[in-house]
DNA sequence: CTAACAATTGACCGGCCGGTCAGTCGATGA
DNA sequence: TCATCGACTGACCGGCCGGTCAATTGTTAG
């Protein structure tokens, strides 16, 4: 039915991309020539320029897809978590953890792009932080959460500490101490749950926590 | 005494190093050339090669340099908060975001550091994490934090939080709701040492924190 | 005063950079 | 069967890349 394996446009642009994907993700944009992207993708740098028109027009489609891929599976994700239960954030914590952890690749593309001030990111993480930051709001309301602080600051703090877990899982062997991506969620769980329980009145919790 | 202002080797180097920091911070090692090295410093391409070998001579120089004064003045830091008082956790994360905030590009260039797997990095991150967890250590063997939660989580959670927080600042303008730098600590401090408080044996706080 | 030395310069190098273009090749529709 | 169109190639371009080197200049020690 369709064309044959040879001179299969889209499927050479799938190559190339992933190509892209690969080597922009390792080195970073200005870093990646157009010939380890031809030689990587198994084409003629001119074909490169045949579909993508420039190495920036290149950069720019692998972000578009790779962002497509996160945007849809982490906005599944949030609407998975719709349905108002009590372990609504942390379960909402422990899917980002678990999308990050999946997708390690993603994590350094878009740390490239943030350091390149990419306005891309900023308008996607925008809208999923106002999506997260609505929920909490919510759960706020209802007094399944301590109502003194930020919602978007909420959502911010576990994105932060999670996304950076990341960033940085490469040095973690050299960390004395540190355990496994399960066991620093599991403790981060702790932390900010019990954190952000509502508070008692009887406001028990003194000692460290004034200076 | 020394030397005039004109054929200053130290002036030179350090003229050198402060474009090479700028440039290095601002659009990462990769895209910066030699050329733009020697307008920036207002002096010869030559005489860069001169005095610091090749680029990465001075990619070296400039991240050891911009290391010496991270490290120095984190150290400080830590040290400073020795006193054994029960808010010394809490003022070492105040103390941590400060200098976040006081150098913002020294986060950039740490950034770029980590995505090219640079090992200084997580030589220097590696003490400071061991450090700060043996003082978490300590208060929890007083009694004074929780002790069901890994040392080293407690301190990569809050250095991920705030490294994060700073490392996205750029974005932040687009975040509805988003508060100042400080809202976000004074919250992060609410949740991070609530959630850290020794746990009671009459477990109250039920409900969000159980999916 | 001058020899010695380091700081500094500008011309120059081969090579790689991103990008172009004329042309070949192969599938497809009339 | 053949014209058409787009996928694909390889040779080529000017320019910038990092780096070298011989020569000049300013400083300083003897």
């Amino acid at each position: 039915m369709n064309e044959p394996a040879t001179r299969d446009a889209e499927l050479t642009r799938a190559r190339i991309l992933e190509a892209g994907f690969d080597l922009f993700v390792e080195k970073g944009f200005a870093a990646v020539s157009m010939r380890e992207l031809a030689v990587r993708s198994g084409v003629t740098k001119s074909l490169i320029h045949h579909h993508f028109g420039t190495k920036e027009g290149l950069w720019d489609a692998v972000k578009e897809a790779a962002f497509a891929r996160y945007y849809e599976g982490q906005k599944d994700e949030l609407l998975a978590a719709d349905a108002p239960d009590a372990g609504l954030l942390r379960n909402g914590v422990i899917r980002y953890f678990r999308f990050l952890k999946d997708n390690p690749r993603a994590v350094r593309l878009f740390t490239w792009m943030h350091l390149e001030r990419d306005s891309t990111c900023s308008e996607m993480d925008s809208e999923l932080v106002a999506l997260g930051a609505d929920r909490v709001r919510r759960a706020q309301e209802r007094g399944l959460l301590r109502d003194d602080v930020n919602p978007t600051h909420v959502v911010t703090t576990f994105i932060n500490a999670c996304s950076q877990w990341f960033q940085t899982l490469d040095q973690h062997g050299s960390w004395e101490g540190i355990g496994s991506d399960d066991e620093f969620l599991e403790d981060f769980l702790k932390i900010f749950m019990d954190g952000l329980a509502p508070q008692d009145a009887s406001a028990s919790h003194q000692g460290i926590t004034k200076g």
